[in-house]
DNA sequence: ACGGTTGTGTACTGAACTGTCAAAAACCTA
DNA sequence: TAGGTTTTTGACAGTTCAGTACACAACCGT
């Protein structure tokens, strides 16, 4: 018996992390959130807070879509893990998949992991936001690593590796190509770099 | 037959390079700046012409250091190639090396690429701190590069990999570990990666 | 020692920003 | 259809910020 809400929730979280992406977090103010979401400044604060709070649930809501998709796109059967690591590998550099069918980001700067560069800017003085981050993280770690297994288990990487030190590095690499991202270099670089990991990975010593 | 100015230059331009590392750059105000610089506004921008400017003058600093340094730690015989680039490497995921003696920073989030940080905040809106920033990673990759011919000229490295793409993909990895960083990883964990790069640069076929 | 020149410190201005409040609007139930 | 409840809207106060202007201090050559 009460007046429903106009908005939907996730939809402005979502505009507010399109925002916090695009201008940073210090370089977005209140109004700014105010025109990307169409919500006006009282319904912010009523409804999450204020700035940090949109920040705080929308790295959670980003979290959640990310723990929801990555696990889904490298799990399946032994046979497979290799070239799903591949795929994966390859879309990862062209920004966050969160989406099977999404086409890459027009900008690749814009596309990089909201968590990271949310944790870069603000990860030393905040540490809630630090937390969060590293849980994106985490999520993405674990499904890589459980893909390197299936993958040793399948013969198809060398078995004496260890997946927890792949997963590590695949993501730094991933991680990585954010930033060079962010210096301008082109898609077909980032692509480049990613064969050159996926090169590099140890198969298992064939004779 | 002035008043001389009563600072060194670089000095400033190091103080406010630390100021905005540790808080960013729309993060900063030029009050903080002046509290860690020791130098009024008005000086500031008389001789800075104002925020912008000391980041642009910082960052070319920062440049100018980075290509006094890097080329000279990885430079030399091509026996000791391989090894020089395992050092480095080391050193570069606690934190960009920019001195053979300075220890890693205590903070491993401060300690992360300044032309990075900057690219990832305000890359996408300003194109000079984007191209600044990719001057400093061209410096580093041709260096790695430079390094990596080197090895495989001493037999260290597989001489049908192509050096340039291996640079690339190293200085990634590095980059990348200034994100793990950011989300509060260990010392260890940093360094376990370094390694397992390492341990996978393709080795010339023996036999 | 003095004057010209340049650096330094501080106070000021207009704008922007954050967080809050109260009135109006929208909705549901009875 | 009327009342009660919650959202929405817009405006407001206090603060902070970037950039400027002006007065003062320091130095050097003569």
């Amino acid at each position: 018996m009460a007046r429903p809400r106009s908005f939907d929730r996730d939809h402005v979280l979502h505009a507010a992390e399109r925002q916090f992406r695009t201008t940073g977090y210090n370089g977005t103010s209140v109004d700014d959130i105010s025109a990307a979401t169409g919500l006006g400044r009282g319904s912010l604060y009523a409804a999450f807070d204020g700035k940090h709070g949109v920040l705080l649930q929308a790295m959670a809501g980003y979290f959640a879509r990310l723990g929801e998709f990555a696990p889904k796109a490298l799990a399946g059967p032994d046979e497979g893990a290799l070239e799903r690591l591949h795929g994966y590998l390859l879309r990862a550099v062209h920004g966050v998949p969160l989406a099977a069918d999404v086409p890459p980001a027009p900008d690749r700067a814009a596309a990089a992991c909201f968590a990271a560069k949310m944790a870069l800017e603000l990860g030393t003085s905040d540490p809630e936001v630090q937390r969060l981050a590293n849980d994106c993280f985490s999520v993405l770690t674990t499904a890589v690593a459980d893909c390197v297994r299936a993958a040793q288990r399948s013969g198809d990487i060398d078995p004496d590796a260890d997946p927890d030190d792949l997963a590590y590095l695949l993501l730094t690499i991933i991680r990585g190509t954010d930033v060079v991202g962010a210096y301008g270099h082109s898609r077909a670089r980032l692509t480049s770099i990613a064969e050159s990991a996926f090169a590099l990975l140890p198969r298992p010593h064939h004779r």
